[in-house]
DNA sequence: CGGAATCCAGATTGATACTG
DNA sequence: CAGTATCAATCTGGATTCCG
């Protein structure tokens, strides 16, 4: 969703370019989430017979369509976003008095 | 998504008939995937505290907010299945000719 | 019935080093 | 620059057993 985003804003970009306006992504994830991107059908690599290398990547229509499919869904995180952790607050203090030590449910970070 | 979907469409469902509805879910991943959707506020636990146990699920209105959000993705999903799997089999045709045996990029089942 | 606890094989991912 | 290769640490999810 992070990598639809960023091709859906700037268009066609390099790997490394791509890798740093998404941020937070390793060089190995980026490679293989947009391989498998690529086979999906959501983006084109074209790939310049220079030196140095250059790769270039560009969403598809089919691309597109589907980054357009997450709008409601990135809307709804981004307008309930507090309700959840509100949700979470009232969820731990329901039943997380007690907990054996380090249980938080979700994976911190 | 499939446990959303089931609870939209069935309403307020017991513990094995929502696994049973959903299906190809093992219980222990039914259980962790209810608790978490209940710390996300997304639906709600109801006990009963008879013998034998009885415990009901139900999506709240921010779970079925959810729903409704994901509705884009789940159409789009609908219609360009099949254009998703032309593109696969394009890709794997494009460079699988040669493949290191077994380099079936997507996992089989 | 609705879980919790335990075990474990396999998948995911980050970090690191190497390359045309 | 744009990767590939490899190792090690997690994380995941299924299967199974036990429990009030």
């Amino acid at each position: 969703m992070l990598l639809l985003e960023t091709l859906e804003e700037h268009g066609r970009l390099r790997f490394t370019r791509l890798g740093g306006l998404t941020g937070g992504i390793s060089q190995k994830m980026l490679t293989k989430t947009l391989r498998q991107m690529e086979e999906g059908g959501l983006l084109t690599r074209t790939i310049y017979p220079v030196i140095p290398p250059k790769v270039e990547y560009e969403l598809t229509d089919l691309g597109r369509s589907l980054g357009a499919a997450f709008c409601g869904v990135w809307h709804w995180a981004e307008q309930y976003k507090g309700e959840i952790e509100a949700a979470r607050q009232a969820f731990a203090e329901r039943n997380g008095g007690a907990l054996p030590e380090g249980a938080s449910s979700l994976p911190g970070r």
